[in-house]
DNA sequence: AAAAGTTTCAAACATTTGTTTGATTCTTTT
DNA sequence: AAAAGAATCAAACAAATGTTTGAAACTTTT
């Protein structure tokens, strides 16, 4: 997974790629919206990323790399730590990187939501093996963390307990349009992503305690 | 939403359609797919169901109905009783339903979970408008049973938490596949439904409690 | 049994899509 | 400045898809 730009070209169309995935999701954007978006041939996708799925991966990793690695980096801390984390310690590392990738780019939250859903649409629900290796290391760190802070569970409990934090902060990071949608308008458009991110943090706590 | 199916062809449309897209997924299977494990015409489709997206529609309503129906139904029953529910109580009312009915016939459990992914990957987020007068009404009983089990909660954070356990159903409906992708083997494909349940409602309740 | 209706069918339609090609221009190396 | 390499471009490619059509077969009503 290098993400190192070197080409102007590839920039922009990872920029305009992004933008119009997130407003209107990967399979709703052709090559040719982005393309022209960018001020680039229908060509250069496929010189540049290999497919379009090499350039939503593409798009997808220029966030999820740092993510992880801050998310690593956190996680590393507590438990190396000799006395033991606490829960909320431990979910906060999990999902802090995310919430705060997402305050400074508003893109990567639509991005991301769309990108998750999007793996459960297709046929097997797989992550592309870029992006793999990292989110093992992550995933087993936090698996480690939510153990030493939550002795009681099992291995099996903290790998599913940690997916339902994700679920959780995944499905909060969507449009709240269904919800809104859903409460016929008792909800309106202003929730704003800091409240909902500790209604996130708090549930998942209560959850993983549970 | 009229789920009564005169037709014996609008029935095998159906179950065809349902199996393979559980299978895999709405986009990846054509009208041809469809009509040929059915035995009937490519037009049958359009014919009986208008349009594809309407066939989708049906399949998902199919179960929707009677599980909001009973959702319902257990909702009332704790609202109308003179002692608060509790919020175990609530969870319970809320996932059962969709709990049961995936026992009942398994292919609802993907397909459902695909459903809301796609209406995720979508331009808009919207539920089908044949669906949203039952789900609004389910939603603002769970969301008045949740706040009559737990006072301190607002309205506000009633409907979202609402919505996360929805989220973490939801994310454990899906095939574990991504699960044991991520531990690298260390989970194996032996978590049965059954006990994956469980631990969605102890997070939940958690989560709820918060 | 004729008429009216519903349902089925083969075939065609109309687009759209990601991708490849091969020539051309621009950049770097020798 | 010549040669080699990288990047851009217009155009064509190829294949699949949901949808419509209009006639034929079947069912129900009169």
């Amino acid at each position: 997974m290098k993400d190192v730009v070197v080409n102007e070209t590839q920039r922009r169309l990872l920029d305009s790629a992004e933008e119009l995935f997130a407003d209107r999701g990967f399979e709703a954007v052709s090559l040719r919206d982005i393309t022209q978006h960018a001020g680039t041939n229908v060509a250069s996708v496929n010189y540049h990323f290999a497919s379009k799925d090499g350039l939503i991966n593409a798009v997808v990793g220029r966030h999820a790399v740092p993510i992880q690695e801050a998310r690593l980096k956190l996680l590393q801390v507590l438990l190396e730590r000799e006395t033991s984390p606490s829960v909320q310690e431990v979910v906060e590392a999990f999902l802090r990187p995310l919430k705060e990738r997402i305050l400074e780019r508003e893109s990567c939250r639509r991005i991301f939501s769309r990108f998750l859903a999007r793996m459960m649409t297709e046929e097997a629900h797989r992550l592309p093996e870029e992006l793999l290796p990292q989110c093992q290391e992550a995933a087993e760190a936090t698996v480690r963390a939510m153990m030493k802070a939550a002795p009681h569970l099992s291995e099996w409990q903290a790998y599913y307990r940690m997916k339902f934090c994700f679920s959780v902060m995944a499905n909060a990071m969507e449009q709240d349009e269904m919800l809104i949608q859903l409460s016929g308008g008792r909800l309106d458009r202003e929730s704003d992503w800091e409240r909902i991110f500790t209604e996130v943090v708090n549930f998942c706590v209560g959850g993983v305690k549970g």
